[in-house]
DNA sequence: CCTTTATTTCGCCATATAACGAAACGTAAT
DNA sequence: ATTACGTTTCGTTATATGGCGAAATAAAGG
């Protein structure tokens, strides 16, 4: 039960959906997010946190990057039933369309990168 | 989004889903699940407009008692999708199985009913 | 009409949550 | 080493949430 509900209030708020629907073109980095959401960046951190703790995404290091994905694998249970069917909601909300659309075309390197 | 984040919420309490998961033996009134709940009277209250707001319940009433049941119509739409999963999640709980247990064989009028 | 009973609404309190900036941490480059 | 940059952790603040009891509402029965 302590799960269920640790993964349900991980979907409960705007911000961590949109971060999940960007996940959805490509992986991203912390700096991306941070941009594309217009928050300061530990708010960002600890978002990420809540949806890894919740395994809906997964991070990997890459120098002092750190890039954050959906967690595909098959390791987990409630993440794995959810995040399916979150692909196929808010295909037409305004912010989640803009938000896909900068993520699809922007470059890291401008954004945050030297 | 709004309703989105709104329907996720509405899961987001155990008290909750416990309901959710009584509601799967059959429709209860609000005494009924007052009792096994053991919450104040108010309390479920507010729980049931919570889950009602996000459709994943509706209300009958009879007499001076109000019905609660699972919202299996097809006039829904983040509730049609996850009231299904939730129905094949939590069935080895300890809390989950008991509630259901109660409910089961219990008669309305031994517990509030006159 | 007045009482009783089931439910909801309201006001209050304690805890949880989301936001921020500052400070800490880790890695890369100078 | 020192600096610079990306990220996380910590402390604080404002708002949201879940709990209760008291009062309000609604229906049934004397």
């Amino acid at each position: 039960m302590r799960i269920l509900i640790k993964t349900f209030k991980a979907l409960s708020d705007p911000n961590r959906i949109r971060i999940l629907k960007m996940l959805q073109v490509r992986p991203l980095c912390v700096c991306e997010i941070t941009e594309v959401l217009n928050l300061a960046a530990s708010t960002v951190s600890k978002h990420l946190s809540i949806l890894r703790d919740a395994e809906f995404i997964i991070d990997e290091k890459e120098g002092k990057w750190v890039w954050y994905k959906l967690n595909d694998e098959e390791n987990q249970f409630y993440a794995n039933q959810l995040l399916p069917l979150l692909k196929n909601w808010l295909a037409e909300n305004k912010n989640v369309v803009e938000d896909k659309h900068l993520v699809a075309k922007v470059d890291r390197k401008e954004i945050c990168g030297t």
